[in-house]
DNA sequence: GTCTATACACAGATAGAC
DNA sequence: GTCTATCTGTGTATAGAC
């Protein structure tokens, strides 16, 4: 039976999923957790075994429902430029509106655990992934298809994962913080390179 | 006066790199270090102020030479593609060599720490960066030149950001681990793009 | 210059009252 | 379902002997 429905593991995951995707795993402890719930430590642990629980838990909620949208956008039965084009759009919208899945796709890369890292793969981002890799082999041979996709997503992604680095940087505009001019830029150097004429 | 030639700065630094590097900043403790270096986390103190400081002066060695390097490579009176491929060529080839380099890389980016943002901005990044820019700008003006710039080093960075996940994927090979066939995809990808003829 | 010993704050986690 | 209280380990950091 429910006594407070408003502290049961959704809004709970709401509530952490800030902090853990700002500062990670190790950056955070149980009582700030707690304290961003507005209950005690204790609280925490009878809704979830340990803390490894609990931030597996966050990671997985971010990641699932993304990725699962992003792969039915590569399946489609679109000709290879249009779903290039759609993937890409949807995938920098995607970084530059939900921040903590941009930050915890970040940390994620960084963790240690092989445990983590396996059932993250093979759970989460495989089927992306080779869908990303399928759509590169539609294009031309010359390129290998794990290198092209690896190149797509980081050309991507490092558009935000660079942001408080770059937002230093002289030359810098706000224009480069829009969405839409990013994958326009993206896409434009992606599909013609450098040398066209 | 020297007692222990041993223990003295530099040795210190090159025994916790790899830690910091593999664990960042809140995965290692003093006393993780100490062990480490072969001494008692008392004599990390007498060396260095505190963990911070420590931190600061491992991640200040490790990129200072670098940068140096790259920004010399940037500046040669070489023709633009050239220039180009010589500083992916370098790039690949440091991150692959260095893997503490490329992981400090990757942690400083997740760095929340304004003042240590700042820092490393001005004196370590910002001269590189500039001079990619220009390179940049030295190939067509359709490019966006902060664009451009981020879109270079991302596609090259996040080959080896994504080593740990890519690693489980399905159709990886043992040569796309090698140096020279990365920087040979990322200068055709980014030369010629993908709808060459 | 490095040690032993230790202070003291904070970590993750649990027991048992309510 | 959440609390208070608390255990135990580990964290950063220092004092003072050698």
């Amino acid at each position: 039976m429910v006594k407070n429905t408003r502290n049961s593991r959704p809004f709970i995951l709401d509530r952490v999923t800030p902090l853990f995707a700002r500062l990670g795993y190790n950056g955070v402890s149980m009582r700030d957790l707690a304290t961003a719930v507005g209950v005690t430590p204790a609280a925490l642990y009878y809704h979830f075994k340990n803390k490894d629980e609990l931030y597996a838990e966050v990671v997985n909620r971010v990641f699932k429902k993304k990725i699962t949208d992003a792969t039915a956008i590569m399946t489609e039965d679109e000709e290879p430029v249009k779903r290039l084009e759609t993937f890409i759009v949807w995938f920098v919208r995607a970084l530059n509106k939900d921040k903590d899945f941009q930050k915890l796709l970040q940390w994620v890369m960084l963790d240690n655990d092989p445990k983590r890292i396996q059932a993250l793969t093979t759970n989460t981002f495989q089927e992306l992934f080779c869908a990303i890799q399928n759509l590169g082999e539609s294009f031309k041979k010359q390129y290998d298809p794990h290198l092209l996709a690896t190149s797509i997503i980081g050309l991507v992604l490092y558009h935000f994962e660079s942001l408080a680095v770059r937002k230093k940087m002289p030359g810098r505009r706000a224009q480069h913080d829009k969405a839409e001019t990013i994958a326009r830029h993206i896409t434009a150097l992606l599909e013609n390179g450098l040398l066209a004429h």
